[in-house]
DNA sequence: TTACAGAGGGTACTGCGTACCATAGGCTCG
DNA sequence: CGAGCCTATGGTACGCAGTACCCTCTGTAA
């Protein structure tokens, strides 16, 4: 008798007492399809095969995923609802950095993932490995971001009429949504190749870092005047000393001079 | 009798002349399929459907398409190809910067949408409403990422050995391959939202700007540098141009210079 | 002519996902 | 206390995508 079998038969059972819970259906079936992904491979795996080691009848695997995918990511739903939530209660006002406040947003999936180092392992390792999980990953990913760029959108063009502006705003949005995911991503793919020794938030924050420098607050003043394209290599570092209401032709006028130097 | 059947009829029955040549087997289905989809949706479309209206045998269809949505993006692959051609050849040199580089690349796939506008836009919006479609479209558009952060991650980390390098340019470059395929998908779907009436490349090269101007030849490397942020007043802004290796009594003198000049 | 290769066709099977119905345990309300 | 009821679960049957295997036809080369 597995592992499972016998924890559901011990809480459904005549001896289950009233301080065993039940644990829920939805949490055997996930524990029961893993093990046997990794055990024989997804595709390798039924959904009769599933149920059969969980002990319940075939219709209820349905009941609680709607495909046999989702049983491999049970948890995205809730960490989609707790994104939305955040947003709605921590990215208000306009002291909260739009950008700050979508990779906020994203660390709740690093914190997801980190809660269950050997399992997100095991997981990241079979997700690469079966195209069919890999396409639903996709899918879960895009929700995310979907959810990122519809909050930056509404950020970008709140205070707007002008439909041009909302235009603008809901490129800008959907462009660092998505490099924020694909930042995020990437740490988080480094943390899990790591095994999941490493600290995974220090590995999405360095990897977030890279979009915040350049989408982020500070960044983003500077860079929404126009600015003169000089062509620095790669060996300068600049540094600029104006006062903030100097006019921006000598701004450019003294990068130039110092430029010219060298 | 369809169109489709009529158009094989003459093409392989025995009144087909020499000149006559016969329409590719994989041109007739995808034609059969997209008029189904269109006439009764995509899932209430079978294959069997598909086979009927075009005349041939079930067997045939899942010859030239692996699977049923792969009649409703039957040119990706193709431009897949291309896009891995064109990085390949025009892509090479260090005169050319790579983010133009991928910009011009994702060009290749509005060129394709726009070749056939009303197909896109039918297409376009029988995608929005499919759920399995939608699904099936984020992994061809992941392919095209892939293939944009390939080219740059080899740009990013190609003389130089050390891995933290590499880690960090192969960093850069899914962040920026997201950002790229982001701005063209906006600019895109706004094309297809006006019924493939204005012109499609003016729309994806607009929102590519936003892409272009942020991580982009000129802007990047002035921000790639560390910056220095010094605060010497709380009304002035520091930046400073100064190679790398130069004494850093020529750095202060610079910097004393500047704020002498105030 | 035979041998062969490549394009198409046909049949049967697996397995996911759904629709419909049946059953059992706990609940309230009369 | 029992009748209704609601929710959770089990079971059966079906549609359909995708695959495996084998057959037929046609043109071509030896």
């Amino acid at each position: 008798m597995t592992e499972v079998q016998r924890r559901r038969k011990a809480a459904t059972g005549p001896a289950a007492g009233p301080t065993a819970a039940k644990p829920p259906m939805r949490e055997v079936l996930a524990e029961a399809a893993f093990e046997l992904f990794l055990e024989r491979g997804f595709e390798q795996t039924t959904v009769d095969d599933i149920v059969a080691r969980a002990g319940v009848g075939r219709r209820s695997f349905f009941r609680y995923f709607p495909s046999k995918e989702d049983a491999v990511f049970p948890d995205h739903e809730r960490c989609l609802a707790d994104m939305t939530e955040f947003l709605e209660t921590h990215g208000v006002g306009d002291a909260v950095d739009p950008v700050d406040a979508v990779c906020d947003a994203a660390r709740l999936v690093t914190r997801m993932y980190a809660a269950n180092p050997e399992f997100s392992v095991q997981r990241y390792r079979l997700t690469r490995e079966v195209p069919g999980l890999r396409t639903y990953e996709l899918s879960v990913v895009r929700r995310y971001e979907r959810t990122l760029a519809g909050y930056l959108r509404g950020r970008y063009s709140a205070a707007q009429a002008s439909e041009g502006v909302v235009a603008e705003g809901a490129l800008r949005a959907e462009v660092i949504a998505a490099a924020v995911v694909a930042a995020h991503n990437n740490g988080l793919r480094t943390w899990l190749r790591s095994g999941g020794q490493d600290d995974a938030d220090a590995a999405v924050d360095h990897a977030l870092a890279l979009v915040r420098n350049v989408w982020g607050s500070g960044a983003e003043r500077a860079r929404s005047a126009p600015r003169a394209e000089v062509a620095v290599s790669e060996d300068d570092v600049i540094v600029m000393v104006a006062p903030k209401g100097a006019p921006l032709w000598r701004v450019v006028q003294r990068i130039e001079s110092a430029l010219g130097e060298d």
